[in-house]
DNA sequence: AGCACGCCGACT
DNA sequence: GTCGGCGTGCTC
């Protein structure tokens, strides 16, 4: 007997192979298995999938399924039903998200190992329960928030400033749905695991006495393919019981799953930013919707949709579709830093460090406190310039400059990573006097040295300074070693990127200082203020977790700024994150941006830029005509901010509409034509659809 | 996207 | 004489 049998496999929307093609099988095969098939001259894997009314091709001979990976659950409708809704949201052929979505060594796997690996899973599950930790006491507030989590059906927006017990919430609401059914799952997504091992810490501590170090599985990048393929079968199998991973697990196939954790839901990395440019974050409420599962997102700055999303009903208006809940408290002694805000128009000019901050730095050295410094340039100086003839440290293949990195002296592209030695004298004119024109977190670390060169800690020894960004912790390992230094105390002041902002606990910082904030401020990108108000909050909330210090010495945070009036500061100040929101979402309101529409970008990469530009002009009148219908707007297409990278010249063109269905059915009939023009535009390298951009 | 097939320049 | 450049075109 012979079944036509619809297949995924991994092959991208503008191939024409678009949707599942057709196989035969010797048995009807349910839809959800996986299986391989043959696909020209290559042996592919691929998932069964629901047989609908797609008409099979006439004229091609059904080829057989070369086998199944017997032993295995097939993938649930409801996975299912998650992939097809992200690739038509999207913008993607399906089997490109499904594939994507499933372990890579998945597809190398063969019969026969795969028979040898169900073996030896079988032995391996045992259990191995260890000595438990005290759980501590839910506070009234904790209580609170967890009778309105299992009295309402959510999603839930969790409000709550760092410290204020998140967390603690996350695993009461785990241990609740897991504790009450032995079949139950739960999900809990962070932004990189590798900047919070504290919270994988806490939640093995409180589960793995109760159920094994096996009940809980993480999932990210940083997993070996063969560590992957495990933690995927110990969640497909419902063996794991939860699962903590970054924005690819959402797509966990998780059969028992009970709840939906997104931690710091705010943060910009849920946004995956290649290939199906999915949101994680609204990924994760689709599937809690699609699954009947409840989903909390948690955040001490929520994303402005998410706080829109979660807005209270008035008297002109319903409440949003979340429901908010907030944890004003912070537990413990901890408080709340204060903000101290430097007007830098009345420091002399080109003042770095204000006399007032360094004189509050010296003073918590000495007493043996330590201070976080946050700069957003990393390297020693963004630009190299030659004050004679003007020549600047221009990559030659991308429309930036390369920045200087002293350590190794050299020029490095931080777009395409050219990298060369710095010239011994200026290429364009000979001159030997050529200087650094800004400053980066290289530079900082050093003038910081020099400048707090004669203090001494309490116990007479000299400061230390170290520096954490890209550059420092670029060998494995790295990031973890600096910071294990930074807690046993070794480090006084710690110089970094965002990347000290987020995450860490650094027990003993009394002071965080922004130096130069201000380029968010007025920036063209609209999600620049709440970026910036976010990781400003995220560093607050890094000073003044240790109670013992806190109760003695209050807790500072320093923002040097040329505005110190901006509105985003005066929320800062007072720690008022409602009072910021609605002030952003006023701006959007008026401006007609996001939340209040949606946006979708294409993109466009040539070798020149008027091709890439006639490509997305084409696209815009080949729709021009459906989209005036359906109220969307098409802007102009643009260079992008940086136009061109490793020699390929980008644009984009952003669409607009205020309503989300009516542009993603726009853009799905749009497709079409814009891969006709493709053959037409044959300078175009490619194109792509960003479906809700972050930044444009 | 792969991967083959296919038709033109510098090497063992 | 071949090795190999990447331009079209096909894959159930």
């Amino acid at each position: 007997m012979s079944h036509p049998t619809p297949v995924m496999v991994h092959t991208p929307a503008h191939s024409g192979l678009g949707a599942a093609l057709t196989y035969d099988s010797p048995t009807s095969l349910p839809a959800g298995t996986l299986v391989r098939v043959p696909l020209g001259s290559r042996e592919l894997l691929g998932v069964v999938w629901d047989s609908d009314s797609t008409a099979l091709p006439e004229d091609i001979a059904l080829r057989p399924i070369s086998h199944c990976l017997e032993g295995m659950t097939p993938l649930s409708p409801n996975w299912r039903q998650l992939v097809t809704f992200t690739a038509h949201y999207y913008q993607r052929s399906v089997g490109e998200v499904a594939l994507a979505a499933l372990p890579n060594q998945l597809r190398e796997l063969r019969a026969e190992q795969w028979a040898r690996r169900l073996k030896r899973k079988v032995k391996a599950s045992g259990s191995d329960a260890r000595e438990g930790t005290a759980v501590p006491q839910a506070t009234p507030e904790q209580v609170q928030v967890l009778g309105h989590i299992a009295a309402n059906p959510g999603p839930f927006l969790l409000f709550g400033n760092t410290g204020s017990g998140k967390t603690e919430v996350y695993l009461r609401a785990a241990h609740e749905v897991l504790s009450r059914d032995p079949t139950a799952q739960v999900l809990v997504m962070v932004p990189e695991i590798n900047l919070t091992p504290q919270l994988e810490a806490r939640f093995r501590e409180r589960f793995a006495p109760l159920w094994g170090e096996s009940c809980l599985v993480t999932m990210h990048s940083g997993l070996t393919p063969a560590q992957r393929l495990n933690h995927w079968l110990a969640a497909h199998s419902g063996h794991a019981r939860i699962v903590l991973g970054t924005r690819m697990s959402v797509f966990a196939s998780m059969p028992g799953l009970q709840l939906i954790v997104v931690d710091e839901e705010h943060d910009p990395s849920y946004k995956q930013q290649e290939g199906a440019r999915y949101s994680a974050r609204d990924l994760a409420v689709y599937r809690g919707q699609l699954e009947h599962v409840k989903v909390i997102l948690g955040s001490a700055t929520p994303s402005l949709e998410s706080w829109h999303h979660s807005r209270p009903s008035t008297d002109s208006e319903p409440a949003g579709r979340y429901m908010r809940l907030h944890m004003p408290s912070r537990v413990g002694q901890g408080v709340l830093p204060l903000v101290r805000r430097v007007d830098m128009n009345r420091q002399p000019y080109k003042t770095v460090f204000s006399n007032h901050l360094l004189d509050a730095m010296r003073e918590r050295v000495t007493r043996g406190e330590q201070i976080l410094v946050l700069l957003n340039r990393r390297g020693y100086a963004p630009v190299l310039h030659c004050t004679d003839c003007g020549w600047k440290s221009e990559c030659p293949h991308c429309s930036a400059y390369r920045v200087f990195h002293k350590l190794d002296r050299t020029l490095r592209c931080h777009h395409c990573g050219f990298t060369q030695g710095v010239p011994r004298a200026c290429p364009g004119c000979g001159n030997q006097d050529i200087s650094p024109l800004g400053r980066g977190t290289e530079q900082l670390e050093e003038h910081l040295g020099e400048l707090l060169v004669d203090v001494r800690r309490p116990d007479g020894t000299p400061l230390r300074i170290a520096r954490i960004d890209a550059d420092s912790t670029r060998l494995k390992g790295e990031l973890e070693r600096q910071l294990a230094e930074v807690h046993a105390g070794a480090v006084d002041i710690l110089v970094g990127t965002q990347m000290i902002a987020k995450g860490h606990d650094f027990r003993r910082v009394t002071l965080v200082a922004a130096l130069n904030p201000d380029g968010a401020l007025f920036s063209s990108d609209f999600r620049a203020p709440e970026r910036l108000f976010s990781l400003l909050m995220q560093a607050a909330g890094r000073a003044g977790r240790d109670a013992s210090i806190s109760l003695t010495q209050a807790c500072e945070m320093w923002v040097q700024s040329f505005h110190p009036q901006h509105p985003l500061f005066e929320a800062l100040k007072q720690h008022d994150y409602p009072a910021f929101a609605h002030q952003q979402l006023k701006e959007r309101q008026e401006a007609n941006l996001p939340p209040f529409s949606f946006q979708a970008l294409v993109r466009a990469e040539a070798r020149s830029q008027q091709a890439a530009q006639d490509f997305l002009s084409a696209a815009r009148d080949a729709g021009a005509a459906e989209a005036d219908q359906a109220l969307i707007d098409i802007y102009p297409a643009v260079p992008m901010a940086i136009q061109r990278v490793a020699n390929v010249e980008r644009a984009q063109m952003l669409l607009e509409c205020t309503s989300r269905k009516a542009l993603q059915a726009f853009l799905s009939h749009w497709q079409a034509h814009l891969h006709a023009l493709r053959s037409q535009h044959k300078q175009v390298i490619r194109w792509a659809i960003d479906v809700d951009p972050l930044a444009i």
